[in-house]
DNA sequence: CGAGACTTTGACCGTAGTCAATTTATGTGG
DNA sequence: CCACATAAATTGACTACGGTCAAAGTCTCG
């Protein structure tokens, strides 16, 4: 236990993150704060691909093997390394890694849905999207207080993640608030009648996409 | 030898890929043709997640398991087992396996070029962006013959993989034809000038993006 | 209190979407 | 090989969603 609280590692808002002790690549959980994968164009453009939330495990690669994408803190960040938590609870070590396995999978589903966001869907679609997704995620490991959750992004950050502009997004927001869908302010949001939301924004959790597709395939 | 012939599946156009005989995901390999990763959203607008060509690995998952992604084939196709594949090169078994593992990280690194274009280009980017990531990864494989390449998608689909609308990919194509940045007749298309149409269109091998990220965390 | 970051608003522009009609392949049966 | 049916590509007219530019207002935090 004390080896846990060793291996915590803390980094300050907008670090980039990249293993700096060896060519390997390192495994991470996150304790708290958010990060974000992203990558910039020569010309300044910024893609963001996904937002890391605490419980998230997460790659840290080697510089020399940085590949096409960064891997920055959003805010304040701690984060242990995943070996230390197998160590750390030896007796529940299988459980413990296939968490990490199922977690790393549902990761990889989101990038879809994240690519449908910003491929298919209107600003609108895409704001409510994202923030319902996020309203899982932290519903999932406790962050969520009677229907709304902690924000810690600016709005530039959610244009770069959404493919919109920073205005359009200010406005897509306003909209949102003044119909009483969302309720925003001092970095928190609320989301009105999730359900009602979900479906405006085409969302829909794993299962139910599945369920559906093997509708589409009898008919 | 005659057990790789018998391991050949076909597909005609239009056929969606599941494994049906078993629970578990069949890995294979294309021998020809080309196929899609999609999903299609409830109210019918459709997001075209990858492409995928000879000599591409693809998963072939159970119907129980479709996950968030379907897999159609776009032309009629031809697969072998990737059981096969190493059992017909016994003694490049290694070889070969290894070779299906790094064709599948390139795959995850497309996808993050995909995430860009449909997030932060330009519909003229876009096109551009995707029509040289087809020509780098059938040059791979021998399907370029002077810079040109046969592309069997209908501009219906090249708009559901770009997140644009058919009418403005049509457009676009016109004006990219106009401008002699491509050449396109009779399903195959010319690049002319390509490490042009790469600096317009933003298109960074993966490894010009990593040196480039390492020469901004030194500035 | 002041500096800088973040948000908000207005005016205007332009890229891309929609609708609808026409033209051009593609392919099939006779 | 031709006639017809269907899918795909193309074009025009118009709309609208979202971008850009610029200024003003807020919020943080040292």
């Amino acid at each position: 236990v004390r080896a846990f609280w060793r291996s915590v590692e803390r980094y300050p808002a907008g670090a980039n993150l990249f293993n700096d002790r060896s060519a390997g690549m390192k495994q991470a959980i996150i304790l708290s704060g958010w990060a974000c994968e992203m990558r910039i164009l020569p010309d300044g453009r910024r893609q963001i691909f996904s937002f890391c939330l605490p419980g998230d495990p997460i790659e840290i690669h080697p510089m020399s093997n940085l590949g096409a994408r960064g891997l920055v803190a959003l805010t304040r960040l701690e984060l242990v390394d995943a070996q230390s938590v197998a160590v750390a609870n030896l007796e529940a070590r299988e459980a413990v890694m296939g968490a990490i396995a199922e977690a790393r999978q549902r990761k990889e589903d989101r990038l879809f849905d994240h690519m449908v966001r910003i491929g298919r869907l209107t600003a609108r679609e895409r704001v409510l999207h994202l923030l319902i997704e996020l309203y899982d995620r932290l519903d999932a490991v406790g962050l969520v207080r009677n229907d709304g959750f902690r924000l810690p992004l600016t709005q530039e950050v959610v244009a770069d993640a959404l493919g919109l502009s920073i205005v359009h997004i200010n406005r897509t927001l306003q909209q949102l608030r003044q119909d009483g869908s969302i309720g925003l302010k001092g970095g928190s949001v609320t989301l009105n009648n999730i359900g009602r939301l979900a479906t405006l924004a085409c969302y829909q959790p794993a299962r139910q996409i599945v369920d559906e597709r093997l509708r589409d395939l009898v008919a």
